[in-house]
DNA sequence: CTGAAAGCGCTTACAG
DNA sequence: CTGAAAGCGCTTACAG
């Protein structure tokens, strides 16, 4: 008589072996490495597991074996742009291959408790770790992560003895900016993101840019994560007439900038040129659109998923920690001219 | 001599219980009820967990009580604004209460292929489930998913026998509908979101107040997530000038709309109204800034969690499913009027 | 190729 | 209040 299964404990390996009329071990050398069970066994286990619809029970697996199937992802405000794409492209590999995301979000706050975050769901035993190192919160918890564990680290300042993928956002910088320089604008704003101002940021970028084309570099302006910010700094900007081009740190403060502007009375392209960085869902349909510079987030997620697992065959294989470990992988962006910037009126 | 102890294998149980001399159970008790352990020995037990900076292994623990201190999250394309926020105020209430997120993309794809993901996820024994019901996968794997733990719906329609948080899209859509027709728009055209246009829909809302109002309501028109889609439809409307008023079901479809509606020569408000949904941080600052529904995604990952918790709490305190597992709570939008939207010319 | 034994790090009755 | 024993569901040597 069928029972709902559904709702009773689930079979364990030791029911499989009861009906298969075989050893424990042998259901779970079937499981791991089924070639080395007899034909005549493997099709009795075959059938019981699916007679008892069984699944092994990761969790008891994960106790011996001292890892889960599952990838560590720290990051700060998971809601932003990039943090968000690039999650997504890491679940999307992760799926795939059998792994499950655990998400732990950085705040800003002190170490200590950062700290005691990271301890909590490194003890829980995942394969490896993705460390979204996108600001200064982000770069700090890098302290804290188990550096014997496989991790991927995607942007931030170039650490060593770790693999990084870098999105070389130094060089976007400095090629908006020089895009910008060379439309003939006497030099070039920079509203900035908050954080990572290290030596691979866009702001780094900017100022190289300004440096190499021998043109003042104005000093930044910081803004925050959120739009409006950009929209006051956008206004205050607009009220001096020597400025003619602004490159904005990201999307989203270059969209809040233009309506600052417009909003004293200063036209985008015609008045002032803005630029934005990490092309936005949104940044195409502005009006006018955003010229900014493409960023694959969701790619380097892939990627980084991609990278991590072979260090977790690595280490499942027995060899450890390989001399592979420390790569340094490039997804550069690159620039996308659009609406909002032109040559300064004569 | 200091021995750098982060890289040793992890101190275990009995380690504390033999430098503790006590047995092994005894350090249990103190690890889970201090109470039932004497005065002496807890001195004891505190001073080796410290020495030995021991932290209990979450994996043995799971394997016997057959429950972690994790919460699965069940969303579908988790880039979107709703969701990442979503999921970002679960992250926030989980983390303080000692609990660590499991994130499962659901894919649009076939059903077997989700129920697995899900299953998948499940087999790892998470306490507790929040499943975003945002759209119609994700309201499909609602069957997949076990009934017996503790669970909380966010959206969607109805389900009986679960506890739900309702943002109350219907009366959301109602509301805006309403609104843009008091304003003596001789009716209003909706371009809705993909997926849900169940009773409890945006769209729903949006044609009851139509009916209610005794106003045609005209075809809805599909978008897609992309903002890009907006703009192809706002450009068709706009070539028909009995178009004064449209409601898009998301902010960035609405903003989409206005660019295309910009693009054959209407002006938004003076030519057309246009509304959105959500108040996405990006619809302030839009321009002209957009008139939307506020939801509060943030606090509804919240709450979900905080209700999820109270479920938890039933479980492991013996009592198991409670009359209180299917309550309905609500969390409704309010109308944000800004400059999108006016009286239509005359 | 296969099974009996031991063990992963915990918790849970059960005596005392 | 406390410890010896058993068990959670697996995997890993070890014999044969």
């Amino acid at each position: 008589m069928a029972r709902t299964v559904d709702h009773n404990k689930p079979a364990s390996i030791k029911d499989v072996a009861v009906l298969a009329q075989v050893s424990v071990p042998t259901v779970s050398r079937y499981l791991n490495s089924p070639e080395r069970v007899s034909r005549e066994k493997r099709d009795r286990i075959a059938k019981a597991v699916k007679l008892l619809r069984y699944r092994p029970n990761p969790i008891a697996r994960a106790l011996v074996k001292e890892r889960t199937k599952t990838i560590a992802v720290l990051s700060t405000n998971t809601t932003l742009f990039g943090q968000s794409q690039t999650i997504f492209g890491i679940e999307e590999r992760a799926q795939k291959a059998g792994y499950t995301l655990n998400i732990g979000v950085l705040s800003p706050e002190a170490g200590e408790q950062s700290r005691q975050r990271i301890q909590s769901i490194l003890d829980q035993n995942p394969a490896g770790i993705v460390l979204l190192d996108y600001d200064q919160v982000s770069d700090d918890a890098f302290a804290y992560v188990n550096k014997d564990l496989p991790i991927i680290l995607i942007a931030g300042n170039r650490k060593s003895d770790v693999t990084q993928i870098s999105m070389q956002e130094r060089d976007g910088g400095y090629a908006v900016t020089s895009y910008l320089l060379g439309l003939g604008h006497k030099t070039v704003y920079h509203v900035s993101i908050p954080g990572g101002a290290g030596g691979y940021s866009r702001l780094a970028g900017w100022r190289s840019a300004c440096e190499d084309a021998g043109v003042p570099a104005p000093a930044p302006i910081k803004a925050d994560w959120d739009p409006e910010s950009g929209k006051r700094i956008g206004s205050a900007l607009g009220r001096k007439p020597e400025v003619t081009a602004i490159f904005a740190g990201n999307d989203e403060i270059g969209m809040g900038i233009i309506r600052g502007l417009n909003d004293v009375g200063r036209r985008v392209p015609e008045d002032v040129s803005v630029a934005g960085f990490d092309d936005h869902p949104i940044a195409k349909i502005w009006n006018p659109s955003l010229t900014t510079i493409h960023q694959d987030f969701f790619k380097a997620g892939e990627k980084a998923f991609d990278l991590l697992k072979t260090e977790i065959d690595d280490v499942d294989q027995g060899r450890g920690r390989t001399d592979d470990w420390n790569r340094l992988v490039e997804l550069p962006g690159h620039l996308i001219e659009r609406e909002s910037t032109g040559v300064p009126r004569s």
